[in-house]
Order: C-alpha cells, then structure tokens, then sequence
DNA sequence: ATCGGCTTACGACGCTATGTAGTAGTTAGA
DNA sequence: TCTAACTACTACATAGCGTCGTAAGCCGAT
C-alpha cells in the first residue's frame, strides 16, 4: 500500500478541529520544528486537490477544512466498499468493532438506522 | 490521496478470485498487453509486501492471496475508522448505503450481529 | 516615502511507490 | 542435450510527498 501522506494528515487534523487557519497557526500548532514554507507549500498542495478551501484575510490566506473530518471518513469508506463489492460476515464485525470501539453508543444508533431503512420501504 | 497501485489491484482481482496462479495464468487472466516480466514484478513486490503467498511448482512460482478480499476489505475498514477515531451518524449512513448496495441482505446479517453483541454483554 | 517583516508563488531536490520492461542466467522437459 | 519458459536483477520514467530556498509583493510603522 502507498503510506499514507503523514504531514498532509496532520495538518488536516488540526482544521478538523475547526476554524480558519493561516500558515502561521497550522505551524504553530504542529509540535514539529518545520519550515515555515513547507507548511504553505502543504496547505497549497491541499487546496489544489480541494481538501481545504481558503479565502484571503489581509494579507495572508486562511485555510478551513473543504468537508469535516466524518465526511471525509465517510467518502473513503464508501468508496472502499464500493470498489471491493463484498459485504460479508468479516467486513461487518470489523465495522462494528471499530465503531463500538469509538462509540459504543453508536451501535444503538446504527440499528436505529437499519429499522428506519426498513420502514422507509 | 496517493492513488490506490491500480495494476496491483487488477492483480489481486484475480487472485481474490481464488486458487494458485503462475505469472503465466495472471497474464492471461488481465485483458491488457503487458510484458510477461512486468506481471512478475507485480506479483513479486506483492509478495514483498506480504500481500500474497507463493510456492514452487516444477521451475515456476504460483501465487495466491495472503488475505482474502473480504479480509483485507476488513482491514482496511478498521485501520480507517481507528485513525479517524469517529464514528457519527455520516459514517454510519454511508457504511449502511454501500453495504446495502451490495447486498440488502446484509443490513439483516448487521442487525443480528449488534443484537448478539449486546447479548454478549 | 521608505524600510523591514510577513506572505505568497514557484521551483527544486531527494526518496519511495508503481508501472513497465529488458537481459542474463537457470531449469524443466522433450 | 537443446530449447522454451521462468526467475532474479536492474533499470527508467512518472508521481506523490516531505522539505525548503528564493524572489517578489504588500502593509504597517517610522
């Protein structure tokens, strides 16, 4: 598998959390001691491919987070079930243990859901 | 996001199909005209990665998935859902929409395993 | 108006993953 | 033994990503 864009991933890490931010507060935030270029660079590089939206505020641009962190989790899992077209036993315990893991709470949620599809004819 | 190893995918299609596989086989089982050397490399790195098994078969290697579509599937999901450490309503109702797509029935086979997680206590 | 500092835009470099394939050497079978 | 098939190794191009440097623009303080 291609590891994972590590910086890219914390760097949205922090968005998700909320708010506008500029260069200077992502690298702020970062515990690492990076460049301050190399943060723009990233956060340029996100915005090329519409993960984070940005919008000029004097001077300097002020990046936010294109879809939530939930919504991004979402498209990926989608788009991983989608690909591989198998729903089977091993796929579904994997999910719940990971939800439950989570949020136990969540299960009830889920088959709240289940029924209210089923109703939904 | 690093696009996913397309060729390595087509690959493991095949091998997820089931059964041993020479270099010779999965040549054949792919539509496009590629070099007999360059399926090798696949196969080889895959192996590499541990992503399939391999046994000797007279001068020839044959391969076979490490992991089960389903089980990497699996996988994948959880590796997802941990690092994202959420699990609110979008995720659930994507996760609900693709497995439904690809098997209405398993939305059943999901509510019968959260109730046995229950009583499981 | 000017200077200094903060920003951005661009280019660059190195490393790794992946697609793609050639070559040389080995081996199984006729 | 001779040959066709197979493997092991090497190679090359492209792309993604981490990481910066430099040049140039802009804005407030003096």
């Amino acid at each position: 598998m291609a590891r994972p864009p590590e910086l890219e991933r914390r760097v949205l890490d922090l968005l998700w959390g909320g708010g506008d931010w500029s260069v200077r507060d992502v690298l702020a935030g970062l515990d690492r001691t990076l460049a301050y270029t190399t943060i723009a660079t990233v956060l340029d590089r996100l915005h090329a491919k519409g993960r984070v939206l940005r919008h000029k505020d004097g001077g300097a641009w002020r990046y936010r987070a294109a879809r939530s962190r939930e919504a991004a989790l979402a498209g990926e899992m989608s788009r991983l079930v989608q690909q591989a077209q198998v729903a089977g036993e091993p796929l579904l315990v994997a999910f719940l243990d990971q939800v439950e893991a989570v949020d136990p709470r969540a299960l009830d949620r889920l088959e709240a859901l289940i029924r209210a599809r089923r109703e939904r004819e």
